[in-house]
DNA sequence: ACGAAAGTGTTATAATATAACATGTCATTG
DNA sequence: CAATGACATGTTATATTATAACACTTTCGT
């Protein structure tokens, strides 16, 4: 399988990102039977506000404007750990932010390449680098639970810029 | 290459690993020309005196205990600053912690096993993994700077106990 | 000995995340 | 249709992790 990269252009349109990635959520949550609530959906769109990791206290900023109210922190966190635990949204560690997941419902690893200067992150979705993994694991009898790779670095499109 | 994966056992001789780390460091900040001072050799120490990733305040705890005095945060941080620079403890992002790295001196990118279990946690280092990810990065034109790997699971020996 | 660079000390504060407990909502069933 | 239980949210307080800024000291090459 070739690897399914999404480093998005920047001229791309993005408010259809945000809406297939909505419609998506609704779909697979729907489907669990799990409950993406209007303050969840909320804060789902806002992580899709952009495709740079954004934090946890970004996103309550965000939130404020747009609801004219002040939610705690807590409300930001427990809605990204139910995100979180529907795959609907990944926690990109090296940053402490938070991105949405372009490959919903499909249970992966996390794996990003995070542009040092722009700022955008990409994920990848490729069985190579998991089989890669789960063979070194195996190999130490190691079970995993989650792999996370975050590799940083600069996108072609800030290179093509200098 | 086959992989090289070091996840101790539970009875060896970790004060030999200790000594060879700190031998090892000594050698790498001297062929370097950079001063691994009697605080930053401290920390290491610290850092090394167990296989598990270990929090900067609790290096802390661990230095005040050891030297009688009680330094402020920053002088950690900075020494692990240091240390990172040279390559000598890796930051593991997903647990805000830090370990000895295992193949100082050698450039790499940071990879572990870390077991939820125990808490331990080993280093790969593994040709595999590292040319996966780069050809991936390549396919988009992505110029890697520093990639990281944390795989969390559970490790053989914590398998083994059930 | 001198000056620049590197290292350390110190105080304060920023940024990220969770604990604990109260209240509200909603679907189910008895 | 009220009682119940599970899930969701609100609220207050606090824990944990990390950095900024500035003063002082040590080290090292010249």
């Amino acid at each position: 399988m070739p690897a399914d990269v999404r480093f998005p252009r920047l001229e791309h349109n993005h408010s259809l990102c945000i809406k297939d990635a909505l419609a998506d959520a609704d779909k697979v949550c729907g489907s669990k039977g799990v409950r993406l609530t209007p303050q969840r959906r909320a804060i789902l769109e806002i992580v899709w506000s952009s495709h740079k990791p954004i934090g946890a206290y970004e996103i309550l900023e965000l939130l404020a404007k747009k609801t004219k109210s002040r939610p705690a922190p807590m409300t930001v966190y427990r809605a990204l750990d139910f995100l979180i635990e529907q795959c609907l949204v990944h926690r990109i560690a090296s940053l402490n932010a938070y991105m949405g997941c372009s490959h919903p419902g499909k249970h992966h690893g996390s794996c990003f390449l995070i542009c040092d200067n722009c700022g955008q992150a990409a994920q990848i979705l490729d069985d190579n680098i998991e089989n890669i993994i789960s063979q070194e694991a195996d190999r130490v009898g190691f079970t995993i639970n989650l792999n996370l790779v975050e590799v940083s670095g600069v996108c072609s499109q800030c290179q093509a810029k200098t």
